[in-house]
This record gives C-alpha cells, sequence and structure tokens, in this order.
DNA sequence: TTGAAATGTCAACATTCGTTTACTTGAGTT
DNA sequence: AACTCAAGTAAACGAATGTTGACATTTCAA
C-alpha cells in the first residue's frame, strides 16, 4: 500500500462531520432523495459509520433535526414590529439550495412518514407552541399555527414557482404583503 | 390450471384503471413512495402494462397530473364573495387520506425533480395564470401566487399538524380568519 | 513493548426498484 | 376453424438501497 490515511482518528470530529454533511444533504434531496454513502462520502468517511455512530439513517435525521428550529430571538421582539421583522425575514431568505436551511430539512422530508412524526413533534414543541405561548387573545394555538403554515406555503411556492416572472423577487411589494397577513395572526 | 382470467381483455379499460390506480396512489404515497407493481395490483393488472401503455413511471405521473387542477368553478363567483367561499371550500376539505386530492398529487411528488418540473407547469398554466387573469389592479401574478402559496401552506400544515390540539377543526374560528387573508390577496 | 479497545474500511447481504424481454392467452376477422 | 395481432403475464436484469459482520488500522494505557 502506498496511500494510507494519514488524518488523525477522531470520533466525536468524524460524527459531527457526519452529522453536518447529513443537514445539508437532507436538507437538499430530503430523507428519501439521499443514500448514506452518499452523506458519508461528503463527510469523508466510511457510509457503516452512519450506522455505528446514529444507529441508522432515520435516526441521523432525527439528530439532524435537533436544535433545527429556534426562532427564539424572532420572538423578542416587541408585538408591534413582529409582523413587519417575520416578513422581513422571509423575504430575505434566498433558497440558494447550497446553505444548509431548516425550512428545508423539514420540508424535503416531510412526507416520509417516520420523518414527519419527528418533523411534527419538534414544530410542535418548538415552534407553534412557542408562538401560541407568545401570542395573546383568543386561538394562539390555531393563530400560531397558521404563522407557520404561511412560512411554509410561501417557502415552498418560492421553490417550486422559481420562475422569474412570478414576482417572488419584488421584496417591496411582497414584503408588505406578507406584513399585513402576519398581522392578522398576530392581532387574532 | 384451474383458475382462468375469465375478465374480458380491454385495453382502454386498463389503461383507465392504471391511470385511476396512480392518482390515488400518487396522491397518498408520492411518486417516490409508491411502485409501479403497487399500481398495477391496485389496477388489476401486470406491472409490466404500465410501462406499455404510458411509457414508464415518470410519463404515468404526468398522465395523472393533467386536469388535476380545474379551478374555473371558484373563479365564477363575484369578486367579493371570493375570499369568503375559497376560505369555506378550504375548510371543508379534510384529508381523508383515502379520497383522491389533486392538492396532495401534487404536493407529495412535489420534491421528486421530474416531478415538480411537471407541477410547476400545470400550477402556473391552470393556477396562477388564471387567477392573474382574473384579478384586478397591480402585482397580479404575485398575488396570485400568494393565494396558491396560502392554499399549500394551509394543506400542508393541517396534514402535518393532524393533532387535535392544533385549533384546525374550528371551522367557525378558522374559515373568516382564512378569508379576512384572501382578501387581502384580493384586493392587492 | 504489548495488548486491548477504539476507529475506520471493505465486502457482502437481502431487498426493492423501474424496466425489458420472451412468452402465453385471448378476441376478432376471413 | 385457422390465422393474426393485440392484450396480458412471468421472469429476469441491472442498479441502488440500508444494513451488517469480519477485518484492518490506529491510539493509548499498562
Amino acid at each position: 500500500m502506498i496511500c494510507k490515511s494519514n488524518k488523525p482518528r477522531n470520533a466525536d470530529a468524524t460524527k459531527e462531520a457526519i452529522l453536518e454533511a447529513a443537514r445539508i444533504a437532507f436538507s437538499e434531496k430530503g430523507i428519501d432523495g439521499v443514500g448514506v454513502r452518499e452523506i458519508a462520502e461528503a463527510a469523508g468517511c466510511n457510509a457503516a459509520l452512519v450506522n455505528r455512530y446514529f444507529g441508522g439513517k432515520e435516526q441521523l435525521f432525527a439528530a439532524a433535526l435537533v436544535g433545527a428550529f429556534d426562532m427564539s430571538q424572532l420572538l423578542e421582539l416587541p408585538k408591534d414590529q413582529f409582523a413587519e421583522a417575520m416578513a422581513a425575514y422571509m423575504v430575505s431568505k434566498r433558497t440558494e439550495h447550497k446553505t444548509f436551511d431548516p425550512m428545508f430539512l423539514a420540508l424535503r422530508s416531510i412526507f416520509n412518514p417516520s420523518a414527519m412524526e419527528l418533523v411534527r413533534q419538534e414544530i410542535q414543541t418548538h415552534v407553534t407552541d412557542v408562538y401560541a405561548s407568545w401570542l395573546d387573545g383568543e386561538n394562539r394555538q390555531l393563530r400560531a399555527a397558521m404563522i407557520g403554515s404561511l412560512f411554509a406555503g410561501f417557502y415552498l411556492s418560492r421553490f417550486v414557482m422559481c420562475s422569474e416572472s412570478m414576482g417572488f423577487e419584488h421584496d417591496e411589494t411582497l414584503a408588505p404583503l406578507l406584513a399585513k397577513t402576519l398581522q392578522i395572526y398576530v392581532e387574532g
């Protein structure tokens, strides 16, 4: 053998590399669109290590999902600034397809039965409940869910309808439209 | 052989049976979640016939998609009744998982690259453009896309967040909320 | 240095998939 | 009734999947 692997062995580092590669790959192709060999190659290791460190593909997805939805900083704003700030945030997020995006991590695997349950729990505990308790008035759960619904639908539509003729790039028109919608759900 | 197939041979009928089985199966499991053998079995024929009659799985999906989005009757309403009518329509549609639903036919396969292009074209020509030309005022394409976005997000959220604690079943609360949102996009 | 545990590699397993080929069975025509 | 072509079936192919076990290599403590 001429070529030996000269990089030092480090379980924690490779485990983290697998996790990072998984987050990106799952975001781009979904849990059913990417194979463990592909993830392992992106992480620079062997596919068998995925099972050794995470127990399987599904549990790797679960690990990639934890902490993906941390929207706490958005909720530190005063309520009368929230709608506008979130609209600006939604508009600003471009789907470059190359950077990790927690929204797509969830969206692209949402129809895999195992993944859906994981996503559902993660969204329920870290998004909907947080929003609901932050809101005032009645029907907080429903209004929080509608905020998430608007978020998901907007992401999905802009991703699918990427055509320039749709008008999704006219931020100065889009942002107020979104803000007005969000305001409805915030006010109740 | 004791048991012979006694049903008459009919190419058009089996072709239609395959198409109908495909529409249901694709709606329930997505293009990547169902196999041609499964579809053929539901249609009561052999998997090879799928390729004989449609040329392949992807073209079968394309055939299942044509005409799925016919929203023309919703647009016959006067504009001041549209938001309320569509909100009522969205609320009334329960995702029973057993009946064919064009929205899920598109949604569940949206992240398959081949299917996404087909869905995008179908939505663009049969939904967005129709809505856009129906609307008045400025930014019609964008506002039409936002109506579709709201529609998709709502379907998706209600499907994923099927928990009873979310409030998606309180039609008397949900419908006015949706109508108020739709009105924003109709008015512009 | 020696031994053992940790880390990584390799090859194979058993499925499943879409698709194709060769074949059999049926219906309609002359 | 015999012939013919369409309709349907069965089996196999090649590729890709997640997963596993045996094996090799490195690391580190005794």
